[in-house]
DNA sequence: AAATAGTATGTTAGCGGTAACATAGTATTT
DNA sequence: AAATACTATGTTACCGCTAACATACTATTT
């Protein structure tokens, strides 16, 4: 015989409601009937039918994670970090996590639609969704809780927690500058990313605020990984004069930059000093060490859940936003000017 | 007014199951109501209740996986690659997954079977489950699907997907064996792990069908990270004659022990060589680049997908297994023996 | 043309819980 | 002691869908 809250309900001779009421926690039942309720329920081994709760309760204690199938490394660590930051909150509050990959060349715009209006989440958490998404201003229109993680969007719909950018290729100037740098390049991320994009409006911002003049051809772009950065990179050791410094999109790219500039026949940082962004496990690794920008993942990953479950119990209502400091990690890549 | 499939079928003029079967596929509809059904549905932006359908179709089509929360790195990229290999199988047959990371310190013996009574999944996948595990035990007297992923258990119960670890012990010890090698040693990982275990046992075994006699002193025990087996292989280096060869139980574990060599004045491969296990990303950036076992992750995710889906059908009966092939990773950790 | 098979649609009865309200009994107030 | 508030429990209805069976209609067979 299966074990239902509806058989137990018999054995123990009280109603539904009661036994209900003894596994939700949600209202109170005599000692006496609750220990009868469990011991039958332990003998019956029951547990309760949390799809069949979810129905009744329009409430699916479940929260959704979207994020990017792709085979890029940096998702590895980065995912399971964010994972990591998620899990830690919503554990706390005993909702669960379901899990959405999906493909960037595959995204259509009802992909987030269609699970927000299933029933099966009570919210979602986007990881690294792009600019030109479709998806998002569609589930934007409904009143659904989300937040975007890496991927800033200002506007009275959307939440986001992401890190600071722009202070991060701040910060990478400023410390090239102060080592005497003034000739200094980017390699950029994609422009799809509002990341890339930040990264690259901090390094044009900061060359004026340094009173640095920009240079067309000291920028490349690329995308997040080591592969591209090495390719494009090429043109900008062509350059004359040659930079002194190149700031990088993200430590991968940094990783390539460095191979192109080892097979010029250059040395990091003698000739050429590097700072990436984000501080993968690899930097410290690398040959010389790279200095970098890193990112807090696991405060993204639990500031993200924190807001998601504050708009879902409607403790805060959209837009909310976080931009969260990085910090400068100083390595062997970058070194002083010489006059 | 909300979109439900009664709605629909009231402004369609048809009875629920007609609309039902538009949305769940499982029976033809005529063309012609068909597209009146979907009109309305899309004009409504109507999406299926996942949730009332699970409960009244008593399935979820939903998967758990079930994985330790650590502080492990090497986790990160086993977890996103294994995931991977999952998502991959099961996104095509419709399948979703749902997420449940647990503390091994505070396992208690029904969390798998309370989540499978649930109806919250239909079958389940555990990672790097321990030897110790109470929870398994009475999980695998219920009739739930389940597979156990890097966990090796030979019984009617038991459904697993594992590297083949004592394959992989063999092919690192006739490699040194073939180079000369005589004096080999072991790091070992966690005995709570059968991964561990099988690691060593095809140590010892090739020791034996190698003709080469087993030294307790060359054996230490640590955890699967760098730090232990840092502080553990001390005692190795200080026996004689020295070990000219060490075989670590994984990649952060040889790490480790390269560091400790580093300190005692020793150099990798000249006077030691070493082999670790997994084949990591850092292994081909660490100086010597480390020669290693890799385990093929991606396929062990894929494989233990499509072995739960089969059991979930109903064509397939525990219990399955399969242990897949490793290969050696030949870098520059292992040198040849001069006589 | 009658018998048979096949197809599209409808009817009924749940799936296993919980929200919301009702009620009876007990404790507290005045 | 009557009026009031509180507490534990019960009753009813419904969450939104689908399995299983029933039915009417059309196509095919003999």
């Amino acid at each position: 015989m299966k074990a239902t809250i509806e058989v137990i309900a018999q054995k123990a001779n009280v109603s539904q409601m009661t036994v209900s009421r003894v596994f939700s926690g949600k209202s109170k039942v005599s000692e006496e009937k609750q220990k009868l309720i469990k011991k039958i329920a332990s003998q019956m081994d029951y547990y309760p039918n949390l799809i069949a709760r979810s129905l009744s309760a329009r409430k699916a204690m479940t929260i959704g994670i979207f994020m990017p199938k792709t085979k890029n490394v940096f998702l590895d660590i980065y995912i399971s970090q964010i994972l990591s930051g998620i899990t830690d909150v919503v554990q706390n509050f005993d909702y669960r996590i379901m899990f959405f990959p999906f493909d960037y060349n595959l995204l259509q715009e009802n992909l987030y639609t269609s699970v927000a209006k299933s029933n099966l989440i009570d919210g979602m958490i986007l990881l690294k969704t792009r600019i030109n998404d479709k998806g998002l201003d569609k589930l934007a229109k409904s009143d659904f809780p989300f937040v975007l993680v890496n991927h800033k969007k200002y506007s009275s719909k959307y939440n986001f927690v992401d890190s600071h950018n722009e202070e991060g290729a701040k910060l990478a100037l400023e410390y090239f500058y102060r080592l005497g740098h003034r000739n200094i390049a980017f390699v950029a991320g994609l422009m799809k990313e509002t990341n890339a994009i930040d990264r690259l409006k901090g390094y044009r911002e900061t060359l004026k605020n340094l009173g640095l003049t920009y240079r067309k051809e000291w920028v490349v772009y690329g995308e997040f990984n080591k592969e591209k950065a090495y390719e494009r990179s090429k043109s900008l050791l062509q350059t004359k004069p040659l930079p002194t410094a190149i700031f990088c999109s993200d430590d991968y790219m940094a990783i390539g930059v460095m191979n192109r500039i080892k097979e010029e026949g250059l040395i990091v940082p003698r000739d050429i000093s590097i700072i990436g962004f984000d501080d993968i496990e690899l930097s410290s690794y690398v040959k010389p060490p790279l200095t970098t920008v890193r990112q807090p993942i696991y405060e993204i990953g639990k500031k993200s859940a924190e807001m998601l479950l504050s708009l879902i119990d409607g403790k805060a209502k959209a837009p909310l936003y976080e931009l969260l400091a990085v910090e400068l990690v100083v390595r062997k890549s970058v070194q002083k000017i010489k006059n």
